[in-house]
DNA sequence: GTCTATACTTCGATAGAC
DNA sequence: GTCTATCGAAGTATAGAC
């Protein structure tokens, strides 16, 4: 019943960590086994192969995205607002299940080769929410006339490298900017949001080109 | 000698396509050979086992990365547009060499561990560069104060997920986003230095926060 | 430098008892 | 549902002749 504290939660748990870690063709069922406690065989009775295995292990993690996010960003009436709640949200879900944005991330890498018709939808859903919330913005002169995938993707793909960077940047931090601490994952969802108002906010006055040389 | 049309050269060239599509673990020595029209022992022989052939296709692909862009940036005289000249011309050494945007992302993936001093010295050239000239360009009044760091992270995430991605949109896109052509590099890299620009700008005169509600 | 043949190991998967 | 034992394939690496 509960896929919690029975051997199938544990295994989608353990696997979640190897395959976060190692990536699928890293990953050894072995290894999920003895992590999750469980014998290996168990694997395969509940989820048929180790592909069958990673499959569940990202419907899991993607599944529940869309009310966990949609709920968040519905609650503002402003345009600009509701697309930086939304983002924002995202960025909380991230920071609360980092699994997330690996497991999205080595989707790009791998061509979205996993991906059930779930998933895609969740994935419409989305673009269909950012560009019907950047459509209402313009038509209401709250925005600018801006490509609703461009803007996604110029928010996605920080929230999305900075949610899976944190051991290379630890490790890399010290040797390629001393003096400077670890970046506070909060302060640069901040900064990320700073960055979309001002990608979406209409000129209202002369902007100055600042005519250079 | 020359490290092309010799067996060493094949073998970099093969091994560069297939860590670009399989990762490190999914990549198959002998189908490196096999690809490079070589023998596989010639992997062994040249490169000691399959963890040294991963370090020297990284080394190729990132070492000459420094000279290729700092050249084109230093040619501006104003920050902000020495900083978008920089992004730019990364953008489109991407776009050239689409292994670099791969390797760079599975090496954030893992952590960074393959990493040499070398790499590890171009990475803190990167860094160094985009402080100074954040920092002058604030000081001569045409950037406002920003983090270096996170602006730098701001650029290079849609740079390097864009540059990995096409397969994932391809794929994707015409189910997630009908009616919608595929993304122009070239446009999406126009985008990305707009935004550069309107993160870097000073609030000339009032940005009216637009109280709502 | 190149090739053949092969050693050695790891890994995904299953059979079958309980 | 769970466990033991094991198979067979695939994978990295090397020895040794040329």
């Amino acid at each position: 019943m509960n896929p919690h504290e029975s051997t199938k939660g544990n295994l989608l748990k353990a696997a979640t960590e190897v395959f976060v870690e190692k990536g699928f063709s890293g990953a050894r069922v072995d290894e999920i086994a003895r992590r999750a406690g469980a014998n290996k065989a168990m694997i395969y009775y509940h989820f048929r192969s180790k592909k069958g295995l990673y499959r569940a292990v990202l419907l899991q993690h993607v599944g529940g995205l869309q009310e966990e996010i949609g709920r968040v960003a519905q609650a503002e009436a402003d345009p600009v607002r509701r697309l930086a709640a939304f983002y924002g949200a995202l960025g909380r879900v991230f920071r609360a299940r980092p699994a997330l944005p690996y497991m999205m991330v080595r989707e790009i890498l791998s061509g979205g080769v996993h991906m059930d018709v779930e998933v895609a939808r969740a994935l419409k859903g989305v673009i269909a929410f950012v560009r019907a919330t950047v459509e209402q913005g313009v038509a209401g002169g709250r925005m600018r006339p801006a490509n609703p995938l461009f803007v996604h993707f110029t928010m996605m793909a920080p929230l999305m490298l900075f949610g899976v960077s944190r051991p290379f940047r630890e490790r890399l931090m010290p040797v390629a900017a001393p003096e400077e601490g670890p970046l506070q994952p909060e302060a640069f969802a901040a900064h990320l949001e700073d960055v979309l108002v001002r990608i979406l906010t209409p000129d209202t006055v002369d902007r100055t080109k600042q005519e250079l040389t």
